[in-house]
DNA sequence: TGCCAGGCCCTCTTTAGGGCCTT
């Protein structure tokens, strides 16, 4: 497999939905993808999507998201595959990615899509590279970091936008506090299952590898 | 209108338990 390169886009995605897992019959609601490019957001995609499931009152409370909304948002079918059309063969990310790749590839296959995209996960990058944080939550980190808060919290735009911003700040710091070149998606991948301990020295590896010289052909 | 997941990580650990993170 080619190296991506740091200007690879990688979509960063944010679902709101009815309840935690689609195992149990939970729905997406809302979709928002940001595609992050050599750590700028180059375009983004956002729709409300009708599924026919019914929203508790504390995920309306939670989301602002009513069933009179989606009633008149677009299928979901619909949405998902302009979603996935929207993303093409870029990695994603997502803020607690074992949740979004989920709701990613149940809505998919709702559609009739195959999910085939790699995922990697804030979360689990937030721990490795900013052990000091007192939380990881989205909102919590950003605030830690200083990163701008975009819009309503919990609408998925704007955690979306977020976890972006985050993503881009590891990407900067990568480059700048643990001089790594090329933060791009094979890393974060690599650093996210890295076991705690050992993410300096995976993280001198890699910079080193990055500073070798390529062999002319 | 309901009714409680799952993967990861830390530690008072590994023959386990509990907290975090997402809606």
């Amino acid at each position: 497999m080619e190296p991506m390169s740091s200007s690879t886009a990688i979509a960063v995605i944010d679902f709101e939905t009815t309840g935690m897992t689609p195992a149990q019959g939970a729905r997406a609601t809302e979709v928002a993808i940001v595609l992050l490019q050599g750590g700028r957001v180059v375009d983004r995609f956002q729709s409300l999507m009708n599924t026919g499931a019914w929203i508790p009152p504390f995920i309306t409370q939670l989301t602002g998201i009513t069933n009179a909304m989606v009633a008149e948002a677009p299928p979901a079918a619909e949405v998902m595959r302009e979603a996935a059309r929207f993303v093409g063969s870029a990695p994603m990310v997502a803020h607690n990615a074992a949740f979004d790749s989920k709701f990613w590839g149940a809505e998919l296959a709702q559609a009739g899509v195959a999910a085939q995209q790699p995922f990697a996960c804030t979360v689990l990058l937030s721990r490795r590279l900013y052990p000091e944080a007192p939380s990881h939550k989205l909102g919590l980190i950003v605030d830690h970091l200083g990163l701008p808060r975009a819009g309503r919290a919990h609408r998925a735009l704007a955690d979306a936008e977020m976890a972006a911003a985050l993503l881009a700040r590891m990407q900067h710091d990568l480059r700048q506090r643990w001089h790594v070149d090329n933060p791009d998606h094979a890393l974060l991948s690599t650093l996210q299952r890295c076991a705690r301990p050992k993410v300096p020295a995976l993280l001198a590896g890699w910079a080193a590898a990055a500073a070798r010289p390529a062999i002319a052909a």
